[in-house]
DNA sequence: CTAGGGTTAG
């Protein structure tokens, strides 16, 4: 809402008030002509004296209209519809929310020194203002009021509001209380409280909420729906998605495309990428987040090349893509290694003036970093004009894995002098970059700093880290230690460092023991046979070796096969170990055997 | 006259 119709909506209000004085609407009327908020095409609010055309439109911001009108009046007791409507079209602008805020509660000052109490629709409005800003004094202000007013217990929009700023807040213990207090709940009441839990990642009680919400008869429409199917897509539940997907059919709501984009979510997120596909195809409208939702779903299942697909079949369709597509699309780009593609959106996000901050510029530096073009990910991270923990960690994590130790620990320390704080994540970055330059000492440091300076709680990947750290500099004594004090139950991340630890210093008797430990917390995956076998061979035990392949083969080891791609033309080809789904397979594996016999010949020549 | 919505990186 503009000045102008601020004042219309304020106008019009005027005339359906009826306790406002002839005086006082006098006052309005002059000072609505002074300042001129309003232009001639609304000739029927500004009446006389006819005003000419002017020419600059006036600098004043909404809120000094209405606050220097207030402060002109000479009587300004103005009654509560007005004060209402006033405060129901202060502009609410998230930029500059903080200055709204401030004007809205000089306004409600205004009407309690003028003995005007606000009601049941001041309150609302008020704590609609203070959600948007996440102010939480503010609200708790407003709710003290509410309680001495009787408002709490009597008004159901007053409730749900209230809960609203104390869920935006992520106070969830009192949205709870005061969802508990209501004497009357509606589908509003319950779907705060169950977006409340979601958001704050508490999906399960969430859900559980919903299931009260039914038990308690009332019907959930497609809002509470999608918010139920964003915690099942959180637990990855599919079969609590397919019972709240029946739901759904059940009361015909499967065509709203907030629905269908929901649906698609949770299907590829509970890992059911073909039965996602399905109701993407059956949806009878789509949008760019239904794309989107594909993308970034497919991506986040590991099929990356899949995502990728979507995407050009998003393209032939002529679709714009949005900064969320391209980040799954980067996303996509960096698991793959796929550098023309990645330069591609690059492109397309200078060519469209789209801001390489936040989201796009972080996954633009994941993907350089990834794609082995550690440079260019090191520049798109300088032009940042704002950069976050994502940022540095992305650009930690890529110099870290390109063995730039130096360079990440000191983007490192140049966080606390531009004031981001780093996260778990960032840390794996820094320990990962000593682990690589072999600096005991530092990382030792870097370890403990995270819990005593920046109050972050070690979790298994980082004793992992501290682990191959000690390892890889053949401390492996220190390194068995260091497990042996660890406060939380060491995992295969600790044990596969030390396993690695003992490959590279040719430790096989302690890596037996520890291969055995790996196989208690994880022997569903070969990670342990594979390096074992490793081990073995190196040492010349090449009968230990084929033991253990054996073993591996009676035992019903998931098997991780290898797999790679290449990009051709802007085509990703992907291969994968024992794949014959390829046009064209039969020719590559003659090819490939081709050029097998030729390495062997030349490896008997060598010899 | 008032209140609640989906997708996003390391």
């Amino acid at each position: 809402m503009n000045s102008q119709e601020l004042w219309v909506h304020v106008y019009g209000r005027l005339k359906s008030c009826k306790s406002i004085s002839t005086t006082q609407l006098k006052q309005l009327h002059s000072f609505l002509i002074k300042t001129r908020p309003l232009p001639l095409k609304y000739p029927n609010l500004i009446s006389s004296p006819p005003s000419p055309p002017h020419k600059h439109k006036h600098k004043y911001s909404r809120s000094t209209h209405i606050l220097s009108f207030l402060n002109h009046l000479e009587k300004p007791d103005l009654c509560l519809s007005l004060y209402n409507a006033i405060i129901q079209g202060l502009p609410s602008n998230p930029t500059t929310k903080t200055a709204s805020l401030f004007q809205l509660f000089e306004l409600l000052g205004h009407m309690l020194a003028n003995g005007i109490l606000p009601d049941h629709y001041t309150v609302p409005s008020v704590l609609k203002a203070c959600a948007q800003s996440r102010a939480l004094r503010e609200g708790q202000q407003i709710h003290a009021y509410a309680i001495k007013t009787r408002l709490v217990l009597s008004n159901v929009y007053v409730n749900n509001t209230l809960m609203r700023v104390y869920a935006v807040c992520g106070v969830i213990k009192w949205v709870r209380m005061v969802f508990d207090e209501s004497p009357q709940r509606d589908l509003v009441s319950w779907t705060t409280l169950i977006q409340g839990y979601v958001k704050m990642g508490f999906p399960r009680e969430g859900v559980e909420a919903f299931f009260g919400m039914c038990d308690a008869e009332m019907r959930a429409d497609e809002m509470t729906l999608v918010i139920v199917l964003s915690a099942c897509s959180k637990l990855g539940d599919l079969s609590l998605g397919k019972k709240i997907s029946g739901y759904i059919y059940d009361n015909g709501v499967c065509r709203d495309v907030f629905i269908g984009n929901a649906l698609v979510d949770m299907y590829l997120k509970c890992g059911d990428a073909d039965f996602a596909r399905k109701v993407f195809n059956e949806m009878p409208v789509r949008n760019v987040v239904s794309w989107n939702s594909m993308i970034s779903g497919l991506a986040h299942q590991g099929k990356f090349k899949e995502a990728l697909d979507v995407f050009q079949e998003m393209q032939r369709m002529g679709l714009e893509p949005d900064d969320v597509t391209l980040v799954g699309v980067l996303n996509s780009c960096a698991n793959l290694g796929v550098l023309e593609m990645g330069e591609w959106v690059h492109a397309y996000v200078d060519r469209n003036q789209i801001e390489a901050d936040g989201f796009i510029g972080n996954a633009l530096v994941d993907m350089y970093a990834k794609c082995g073009s550690i440079d260019r990910a090191f520049r798109v991270f300088q032009r940042m004009n704002r950069r976050d923990v994502y940022s540095y960690t992305a650009m930690i994590v890529g110099l870290a894995m390109h063995g730039e130790v130096e360079m990440a620990l000191d983007v490192f320390a140049e966080m606390p002098r531009v004031g981001v704080e780093p996260d778990e994540v960032t840390f794996i970055g820094v320990l990962a970059a000593c682990s690589h330059g072999g600096l005991v000492a530092e990382g030792q440091k870097y370890f403990r700093e995270m819990s005593s300076v920046y109050k972050l709680r070690p979790q298994t990947e980082h004793y992992g880290c501290m682990v191959d750290l000690l390892g890889r500099a053949g401390l492996i004594n220190e390194a068995e230690e260091f497990i042996e004090n660890m406060p939380i139950e060491p995992d295969a991340f600790v044990w596969g460092a030390l396993l690695g630890a003992c490959r590279i210093h040719g430790k096989v008797e302690l890596a037996e023991s520890v291969m055995k430990k790996l196989l208690k917390v994880e022997p569903e995956r070969d990670g342990a046979y594979v390096l074992m076998s490793n081990i073995y061979s190196s040492a010349n035990r090449w009968r230990d070796a084929v033991k253990l392949r054996r073993a591996m083969k009676g035992k019903n080891v998931k098997k991780t096969p290898g797999c790679s791609s290449i990009e051709l033309d802007g085509i990703v080809h992907e291969f994968r170990k024992g794949d014959k789904s390829h046009k064209r397979s039969k020719e590559i594996y003659k090819l490939l055997e081709e050029i097998m016999s030729h390495i062997k010949n030349h490896e008997l020549l060598a010899h």
